[in-house]
DNA sequence: CCTTGAACCTCACGCGACGTGAGGTTGTAC
DNA sequence: GTACAACCTCACGTCGCGTGAGGTTCAAGG
């Protein structure tokens, strides 16, 4: 006698599988063992168990079971139609997997940079990502993420520190009703300038996506505070640059 | 008075979930209105909308909605550490797509190659695939690809169409009993060694993985009609070709 | 005041691929 | 006879909602 037929412990040790993911196979009639003791316990044949590496193998290219039941099932399947199908599936998975994992690393990236990682510092940095996804395009990004490569970490450090310390001078002058052609305000405003070009590195595209944003969503600049008053002021500051004195 | 709360229905519109997302995310505490109507109907207060808008970026990096909860439940968790935790299992699953997508790849190509495509071809090729990345090392794997596509799929056609030949006439002498040294079984045995290289390349790593699958799943040589009968015929003739006439 | 239709409410089942017990039977070795 | 492993069949839990069913409330028009 041929010891061929398996007990389902003795498949799933040998498959790897589990003895419930067998017999969830039986419940669903993916594979349903050709044959069974008299008491009821399972007994698989050769024949079953071709079927299930034709089952793993499938399963491994990423199909449902439902998928692989149909697949098995009919013989008259257009193999190459199947696959491309599965494969565009993976590729568009792929894509988002690598979207994601940038995500991740980039905003990683950021809290190594700036120490003080308080909750509201880590959400206000996801969020900002978020607007920046929304309102910039894939190719902005790159050339933004290049320009922050090319800066450095302490660099990058530093601007950030500046920007308050900026913000708050300028809120000075303004809230002292300082004229906005006036000496100070003047190096005030260039030194603001110079931060925004070290941003935007002077691309027309970005510098528009960034005002699309501040317009659409003025409560990011609001968090900084950057309220409209006072990015008025500074608008008129910037007048004066350009205007001769 | 503010107009500022909102109704689920508004709420769902704004941010783009679905009415039911707002009540399961409710059911399970993650987002509970901070108001109600008289009769029950739901509230949302800026402060929930502010709290939904980190409930949604922390899902837009990948976050389950229970590790959401617990993110924002504590005010001191390390921002850094969680989101490298969840980079490292992005990378992962990142790989193991990348693996997904180039196996559909491959299959697909494979398929696109050989025109006669029946359900079973298809499940060979599936499982073919499956032992080479059993059996061969990734840059084996790399080795292999680029020598196939030195070749082209025309030649790979015809090898593919020849083994099955010479297979059978091999066979043929073997039943007939015909000497491993004898002339006719030499010249098999040349082309045989011959088209074993244009696999191997001559790489001893790939040779060894070869003998190794052969040796471990016999029934992927016995599909193509090699049993061990005639391996051990080929091997003696091997054996012959390289002793002196 | 009444009606209509939109918007809201609360159950409660469904998916996909099993994990994880509970509680009972069978097989095998001593 | 008695352990103990291996098997059996329910049946509920997972995760993030979708999708009804069946009922109430709201806002506007007649």
């Amino acid at each position: 006698m041929q010891h061929t037929e398996l007990k389902v412990g003795e498949l799933a040790r040998r498959t790897g599988l589990s003895i419930r993911a067998l017999h969830h196979y039986d419940e669903i009639g993916l594979l349903k063992p050709s044959a069974h003791t008299a008491s009821g316990h399972r007994l698989y044949t050769a024949a079953d168990i071709a079927r299930l590496s034709h089952i793993l193998s499938l399963k491994q290219l990423g199909f449902s079971l439902e998928e692989i039941s149909e697949t098995l099932g009919r013989a008259d399947f257009s193999a190459l139609r199947v696959v491309e199908l599965r494969l565009q599936r993976a590729r568009e998975q792929l894509a988002e997997q690598r979207q994601l994992c940038d995500r991740l690393d980039s905003l990683a990236r950021q809290l190594r940079a700036a120490e003080p990682v308080s909750a509201d510092d880590f959400l206000q940095t996801i969020e900002a990502m978020t607007m920046f996804e929304k309102y910039y395009t894939p190719e902005q990004l790159k050339e933004l993420e290049a320009r922050r490569q090319a800066m450095g970490d302490e660099n990058i450090k530093q601007v950030e520190a500046e920007w308050p310390r900026l913000i708050a001078s300028m809120r000075e002058q303004m809230e002292q009703g300082a004229d906005p052609a006036s000496e100070p305000v003047r190096a005030l405003a260039t030194r603001w300038r110079e931060l925004v070009r070290a941003f935007t590195g002077g691309n027309p595209g970005i510098e528009k996506s960034l005002q699309t944003l501040h317009q659409q969503e003025p409560q990011v600049a609001q968090r900084q505070g950057r309220d409209p008053k006072l990015m008025e002021y500074v608008g008129r500051a910037m007048a004066c640059l350009d205007a001769p004195k």
